[in-house]
DNA sequence: GCTTACGATCTGCGCCCGTACACGATATGT
DNA sequence: ACATATCGTGTACGGGCGCAGATCGTAAGC
């Protein structure tokens, strides 16, 4: 077969311990940044959800975030208490919360988000931009998360 | 300024986000791999160090795979009972021991490193060569335990 | 109406992990 | 010699999490 030139690529580390070591740089470069917004980290995930599209059902919620739909309840009352989403029972069937941002929480997103692209930004200034758009379109294909 | 095309990057998934299910992912197609070496997943981390280098203290290896000390402790006994590693004191310090794989360790890991990469590959495998490479190049920069 | 199913909530169990501390053996500097 | 530091090991505490009930309100099918 052709196999490809023996270059670099073929001692590499394992992918999974690749990526869990960046995954976890990532996280805590992320810590301070949420703490600064006296967001948890829990929180910014809801609330990056419900900025994609607002939720039916909580459950869905858990669903969609990847968290037992237990976990979320005290997320969701600290984000409710603090007026950043809205958790109003659907009239059409009372069992469920219709949730959504306010406009508060919505704004509260977008800085957060803001400033985590920032320090993105800053790890990837480095990387060529052929390299880092093709970093970026990788990542969004393998993310199980991204479509 | 000239900003970039406002391509898809614009309105991404956070990095932390993306690489944090990427590694979920990953972390998760290993399980079964490892378990049909009959290996626990520390127990694979410890080998893959003991396999790019010799240590000559626990402390050091627990060091290089961010790892606490006390947790690789049930590891390297469990690891040195199989004869997958030997741990013998230094006799210049008897204080440390020094770690090094087996011959049966090192034909082990092997043998778990490959099935690991062809599931990987089998991931990657959708991927443009051009991609692959770039991706895998930036992940090697980006990743804080690749030097 | 009655049964069944579903959503939200609470509680408890067990696991994994990081951290801290204590202890004994040993090495090192003075 | 003695004080101090290091290494390996054991143990205990607490946090975060997934998972499995139990409860209550509500909806939907028969």
């Amino acid at each position: 077969m052709f196999s490809a030139v023996p270059g670099p690529e073929s001692d590499r580390p394992d992918l999974a311990a690749m990526v869990a070591r960046l995954a976890r740089a990532l996280v805590t470069a992320e810590r301070p940044v949420l703490a600064a917004h006296d967001v948890s980290m829990w929180g910014y995930i809801v609330l990056s959800a419900l900025a994609d599209e607002p939720m039916r059902t909580q459950a869905a919620l858990a669903r969609a975030i990847g968290a037992d739909k237990t976990r979320i309840i005290a997320t969701l009352d600290e984000l409710q208490e603090r007026a950043l989403i809205e958790r109003e029972p659907d009239p059409d069937d009372r069992r469920v919360r219709l949730l959504r941002l306010t406009g508060t929480g919505r704004h509260l997103h977008a800085a957060v988000r803001a400033d985590i692209r920032a320090g993105e930004e800053r790890l990837l200034a480095g990387l060529a931009g052929a390299d880092r758009s093709a970093f970026l379109r990788v990542l969004r294909r393998l993310d199980p998360g991204g479509g």
